[in-house]
DNA sequence: TATGAATGAGCCTTCATTCAT
DNA sequence: AATGAATGAAGGCTCATTCAT
């Protein structure tokens, strides 16, 4: 059986991945400049040295982070690809509430993208780790418009890229929805969506 | 006459514009966080003291800022919904393409949207100048669906709402375009425009 | 019959008498280093620049400060002095109380103090000024001791010495009184006081 | 064995000291307002950063170095009261005697008497050291009029306040007496201190 | 590997002083 | 004479980073 004690591999990757999960925390709340590495490393419980055995500089931590999250909205997205027809609609405009639901990522995503526009190293990584999800979003919507049997008024890449800069846009141009309001963005996506959906029938 | 000097008041207004001005680039290049109180007045071409002669703080310099620079903007939709009809619909896709073609305009809205999420001060001041912005636009938008004997898809304060937040998420989220190069955006957030007009058009 | 208007010289000397009696208030109040230009203007109710129109630095509006206030002090003591027998215990009890209950002038000699043992310069002016007080405190003294027909314990400068010292070191090292509560330094000094005198008598 | 190297804990205490002796020195020497952090941590040989490693800020230091010194004080005169009876007079007298001939502890008695007039969260801590000292001196002055067989003149307490404010005030306004020059003022305080003990048996 | 004391550059802000008005 | 905008040198403090333990 596996002993209880962690190896000191696995140890490590605790570490890191602790290290990590409050670098989100922490880099959300406080934005890039804000958050300082005496404030990660005490949120994930570690002092600072940890981090420095775990990463390179805290632009090192930034940019790891930006791959783990962009990684996990991928795969949660490619989720969204894979599920029944019949689901689509919903779970897509679940997968995009997160974005207003989480004040954290909100600021999380505009955090990165605001490094990018400023670090051109940084930027090669994320536009690629972008593009990659606009991609899948765009696959999600073709799947959903020939479900609906609508033609999409638009490129499939340009539409995805639309929806998730509305998403985006929205949310960060709206004060925080106060706890247990409804996040009003989302109706406004999902009214969005139909317009299109529903014109798109009344055409034919 | 006049003399050629400029009085004090004129000469401390001079000061005051200048370093705003300074402000505004030096916030959008390096952020908020990034912006140093030397850095502006270097810009500027004055000394540190210059701004503690004309600002309260850092904050009020960016609160200032934020005023000034929406001030400008709504001046400038102003005209836009004053306009004649037929040029309705090229005047607003210029005007929404300033943020696409002036990164530091896009970058410093990004961090007043930023700042607004953090500081509950700065937020009560900004949300409200910017809701007089969407207002603005939602009338510019009624005008332009009347003039094309169209009905609205959806309220116009959520449409206004929408084309804000895509036009500024769907800068935000591209690299910056090359100098020379065409701002892509602008066709998408265009399409997007006319599919709007056009379908509604086919309804009838 | 003199205009209601001063002359130049005399507007300029309310100025200057203006300035530093607000300087007097501001230096006790803050100290020396706590004390700003803009403070003690402004108190004043003027601008920065009359301070440096009518005294060359900072530290000379201290210095000048110290020669008018011991001066004042100078001019009461004397009135002590030349007052009759019968009151000169009390007139004198009633001079060094002074400090003890005005708080501000406490921390005003502190300050002259300190600024003697650090500027050699200062030192010279403030020592030659104190030790005329302490000469015409002895004279107080002799005549006390004489009206009361008691030999006097020791050098008579060596008793005023202590006595200021002692006036001013127990003020300083208490708590300020709360308004409204007697100093009760004052009731140490005066037992110190009738001590010497009593004691003096019963030796006989 | 014990290593040559210091361990962790004592490197950092050693530091710690290092700190306050060098604060002792430059607050002494410049008062609280105008030691800066800069100059304390040069005088102990560290880095700016030291000090913040070590101390919450600038008052914190100045607090931690009132309890230091006034605790060093206590020993020592703790010293005076368990010593020999025959020798009371005389160690009293060399314990009162430090403050002339150390005039950094002169000054910097008189910074911290100042702060505790201008902090009420130092008034606090300050007077109940001060309190104490006041006690044990209160206690020696019994022992000593005791052994002398000579009944006290006034409250303990308010002798021993009075020998101390004697003693700090003296000193404080007189010229630093010039190396190699006996302090003056400790004539004048045993000259004082031998009045009331010999006036006292006189009394009989 | 993780710790945390120490470093030192840099930040925001204050303030004595200058000088054109 | 008085004003107050602008200067520029500090000052207290923060924080990414280093390194001995």
């Amino acid at each position: 059986m596996r002993p209880a004690r962690l190896t000191r591999a696995e140890q490590q990757a605790q570490t890191r991945e602790r290290l990590l999960a409050a670098a989100e925390r922490v880099f959300a709340r406080h934005g890039y400049g804000g958050a300082s590495i005496d404030l990660i490393s005490a949120e994930a419980g570690y002092s600072k040295g940890a981090i420095y055995s775990n990463f390179e500089s805290k632009e090192a931590v930034f940019l790891e982070l930006a791959r783990v999250y962009m990684g996990r909205r991928m795969t949660e997205l490619e989720h969204v690809v894979g599920g029944e027809p019949s689901k689509l609609a919903g779970a897509l405009s679940q997968w995009l509430q997160t974005m207003q639901v989480d004040g954290d990522c909100l600021m999380l995503v505009t955090e990165l993208q605001l490094q990018a526009r400023r670090s051109p190293a940084f930027a090669e990584q994320y536009y690629a780790l972008q593009q990659k999800q606009t991609r899948a979003m765009a696959a999600v919507l073709e799947r959903l418009f020939k479900a609906l049997g609508v033609p999409m008024p638009m490129d499939p890449i340009d539409l995805a890229d639309a929806m998730l800069a509305l998403t985006h846009g929205i949310t960060l141009q709206r004060p925080e929805p106060k706890s247990g309001t409804p996040a009003d963005a989302g109706r406004v996506i999902d009214r969005l969506m139909k317009t299109f959906t529903r014109t798109q029938m009344a055409r034919k």
